[in-house]
DNA sequence: TGCATTTAATTGACATATCAATTATAATTG
DNA sequence: CAATTATAATTGATATGTCAATTAAATGCA
């Protein structure tokens, strides 16, 4: 077999799969609840508490059936209140606790030290590059 | 919100989740009835069949549980016959069919064709770099 | 040989991704 | 205003990821 480790896209796919459970890792070892993916949408919604799940789910780059079930735990673990929007009934008000707001600050140094241990070794001018290339292959899967 | 877009990591889950899709659409585009995840694990079986799967695990980067249940979809969808192994009766022996080999070939350049397109654009050179940099970062999460 | 350990694979539970269908409400337009 | 169309969100089905527990068989060692 060709190697996988020789195709660039098997190694995106790990390197981000590798991140993604490094994280994690790390946000447990500090006693966190949340997954990745809540901690993200409810990043999402925090910073931006007017739009609407479906702006959420773009902004993440996430399916709004997963927003959905997402907003649904988040709610469940007491993250998010959801109230109804009052000049527009088919969307809800998402608003962060509290814990929420607490969780959010306290995880931001976490996350960035993940960030930079995980880029240890590959320069800022590096980084800059890498991020061109990705965006040139996101662009050019579009078509 | 400190843009998504912005974030180093984002964009890395963000193209391959792009490059995923837009593989996936060429595939169905051309009639075939496989997720890339499947047609990945048949390759691998493909090319090491003498593999257990769990080395086939390792080197799609894949959970054990998920091969279990991708090649219990490969063996319905008639693309794997599966049989007990002689010296290893906690073993399988998993034997591609005709059909997927007819496939398989069918598939590859098609694939190829689909990986050229995601990086036009890209130099060989800096795809290597790119994969410099994405092994870097596997190699950083590990820890 | 007999028992503990290791290994290969499966299973269960839950989270997320994806696609299609559905519901409820809002907006448009004839 | 009524009928159509568009939008926000949910729901269902299936696939995959992740973690933990389990089963069955092989291996190692006293």
């Amino acid at each position: 077999m060709e190697k996988l480790d020789g195709i660039l896209f098997y190694s995106l796919e790990k390197a981000i799969k590798c991140y993604r459970q490094f994280a994690q890792r790390n946000m447990m070892k500090h006693g966190f609840d949340l997954t990745i993916d809540q901690w993200l949408v409810l990043k999402a919604i925090s910073d931006n508490p007017d739009w609407t799940q479906q702006e959420i789910a773009e902004a993440a780059f996430k399916d709004f059936a997963s927003v959905t079930r997402i907003v649904e735990i988040l709610v469940k673990k007491q993250y998010l209140t959801r109230t109804i929007h009052i000049n527009d009934r088919r969307r809800f008000n998402l608003t962060p606790t509290d814990k929420a707001t607490v969780n959010l600050q306290t995880m931001q140094p976490i996350t960035e030290s993940n960030r930079k241990k995980a880029l240890d070794g590959i320069s800022k001018d590096e980084v800059a590059q890498l991020h061109e290339y990705l965006t040139k292959i996101i662009e050019n899967c579009k078509s």
